[in-house]
DNA sequence: AAACATGTTGACGTTAACGTAAACTGCCGA
DNA sequence: TCGGCAGTTTACGTTAACGTCAACATGTTT
């Protein structure tokens, strides 16, 4: 493989954010590209980071969150308490993921369900008026 | 019934919000309860509107969104045109929320799986240095 | 009566996550 | 050589959703 790498407008547009978006979250200690002269150049892993990002944000989580897990795929290997802290991390956020997850499904079933309702009373408001009219 | 009535403070103890939340979202139009003076009065609609509120955060929802679904339980039921510009409403915002939910849940799936992968590889690096020290 | 709890209305402050604008550099094609 | 992108930095602006006072009224307890 050739060591694809990505210029910060090719990323921008594969994932449909802005360059000032991923200008951001370098800001903010999520991603850091190397250099050619000033310019950004961005690798395979720089854009799995930004994958990572965006799909944090789609689940409610703030950049905070999202930068720790991407700390969880670039651990500092060095030595062994290091790593048990980062399972531990790794257990809870996903313990904390299924959690949200449960709430964020009945919440969603819920919603749903009355949703079919007002619809119902609707239709059957409509009818009414139709039977009138008739 | 006794058609019970609620304090701000019932309201905001009962849903774990500050009571500024709940006049805060009567500024923006999403509550209007009744007043005995200048007090607040909640009736028990105005508790479930401050429930679907909430729900409606947890689902990733602006005040904006939740201040149309409320709406949709407090209909004009004036004329038909109304009425089924309203259905069209309610399923357009079903829709949306089934597809958030697809979504939600595959990345849900996607990110427990590599949580779980980034799991193995760090207990793979401690027993790699656990042998060593053998 | 004094203190206290609970309520009220402003008004200003705060945080996250960008947007927007200005002013600059480097490179490419006509 | 010049116009026009694509990139850069710096800095201020914006929006949502409240938080945090201050200053006051009203009812209750001591």
């Amino acid at each position: 493989m050739a060591d694809k790498t990505y210029t910060i407008s090719d990323l921008a547009s594969d994932f449909d954010v802005t360059t000032r978006t991923i200008r951001f979250y370098e800001e903010k200690g999520l991603l850091t590209p190397l250099r050619d002269g000033q310019t950004r150049i961005y690798s395979a892993a720089d854009r799995i980071k930004l994958k990572l990002i965006l799909r944090g944000k789609r689940l409610g989580l703030s950049l905070e969150d999202s930068k720790d897990i991407i700390e969880m795929y670039d651990p500092e290997h060095d030595n062994s308490p290091q790593l048990i802290k980062l399972i531990e991390k790794i257990r809870e956020r996903r313990r904390l993921l299924k959690e949200q997850l449960k709430q964020q499904l009945q919440d969603l079933e819920d919603m749903i369900y009355e949703l079919n309702e007002a619809e119902d009373r609707c239709q059957e408001a409509l009818d009414e008026m139709n039977k009138k009219n008739s």
